[in-house]
DNA sequence: GCAAAAGTGTTGGAACTACACCCATGT
DNA sequence: ACATGGGTGTAGTTCCAACACTTTTGC
């Protein structure tokens, strides 16, 4: 039996993560300057190796600490990419994942080491290999996915107000949506507690800071909802 | 640089594929027995290894090819299965992929090769290694996405009634829907051309043979329509 | 003539889009 | 007082779920 193994050819397996925070403004991407010495130049997505006692999961927990020292933070995988020319330098079959930051969060917590730089998801540099495909294909997973689940609220910092919600779907969706309707389907979701304060500073009103209701949040969490307007049949 | 991609460890990687097929009653899994040595007498799914010079999914078209010489499936990443122990011999990450077919093109190609037979899914014998969460998952990813997408099609013959593609989405839901409402919802996509003929021998009055409008098909294969009844809010 | 499956229409309610005005406050 | 963003309500429409009877034909 182990001939069968035996012969078989072997990879690296490396892990990259894309990196999604949100400022109250704009979707960003979590890029670093590579610590390796080809293409030093080039932005890449954050990555490592597999190690040879961790999954595929703790291996993308990890590596995403070592850069933002965050736990808990939200982390799906994307997919697996495996073309033989990708990594010119040898074979290497990479696992990509998304994670949802919020970037206050990080900010507090970033690691020096690897020189690391929000980008505006629409003026992102050259990227190594194939990590715009990557990213390509992460962005329409955040699409299809925060339209049926409420995944949007972990970009969020802990309070948040829903102009600023309505902020985050509309970059990411790249479109504008009404805030009357908006307001309306993300409050009928029963996901968000209205707090006494208001957010003061930014508008001369002010606008109520709400919470997420953790608990609901958890049982729902894999509920099927329609968070996203649909003007004219988008989608 | 060299040196960080040296020290790293290198992994076997496997393909596995599971293969959904409907024969006008039920949802089947293609299933084989392993031709290696241990576990001779488990099931599993059609697997290989991936050669040097092929990508992740023309290696997952090869094995597919290799089991029912058939091309042009419906194939699509599931995700990386990548557990240190999830197979015992060696440290392996799988990716795993889900076709979808129609046992009838596949009965006339069937290799021998591999000791294959379609179990229904509600009747799987014991797996081999982590294949059974990975079929979990492809049936919900299945779900998920033929609950939007006109995937359905893709398991039916070349010519078909509404009433066996309702039974195909019952099977797919493990559901009841209601033959008015489906066959509207179905017919509202606009993607069946209606024949002249009547499927005869199962049913004393005959139902109409449709055939899938290929050139709509194909524009509106990435749209995002809703095919699936929701009887009290289920998804 | 009856059993078995195919085919078809309507109605009430829910959900969605479109749309406009008043409110609170910092300047 | 005015500019800026926050907050709210309604009406027309569409979409969906619920529901029952007629048709065809092989036996």
């Amino acid at each position: 039996m182990l001939d069968l193994y035996k012969q078989q050819t072997k990879c690296l397996v490396a892990l990259d993560s894309i990196i999604f925070g949100f400022d109250g403004e704009e979707l960003k991407l979590l890029l670093v300057k590579r610590g390796v010495q080809t293409d030093r130049d080039t932005w890449s997505l954050m990555g490592g190796w597999l190690k040879p006692n961790e999954s595929l999961d703790q291996a993308a927990d990890r590596i995403l600490f070592e850069l933002t020292n965050l736990t808990g933070v939200f982390l799906e995988q994307l997919g697996a990419f495996g073309d033989p020319l990708r990594d010119p330098v040898e074979r290497t079959v990479a696992v990509a994942y998304y994670a949802l930051v919020n970037v206050k969060d990080y900010e507090t917590k970033i690691s020096d080491t690897y020189h690391a730089k929000w980008f505006s998801m629409h003026d992102l540099p050259e990227l190594l290999f194939d990590h715009a495909q990557m990213i390509k294909m992460a962005i329409e997973r955040l699409r299809y996915k925060a339209a049926f689940h409420p995944i949007g609220f972990e970009l969020m910092p802990e309070t948040f107000t829903i102009p600023q919600i309505q902020n985050l779907y509309e970059a990411i969706y790249g479109s504008n949506f009404d805030k009357r309707n908006f307001s309306r389907k993300i409050l009928s979701t029963g996901l968000l507690i209205k707090l006494k304060e208001k957010q003061k500073g930014f508008s001369k009103k002010g606008a109520f800071l709400y919470k997420l209701d953790t608990e609901k949040y958890q049982t729902h969490s894999d509920s099927f909802l329609n968070f996203v307007p649909n003007p004219d049949g988008m989608l």
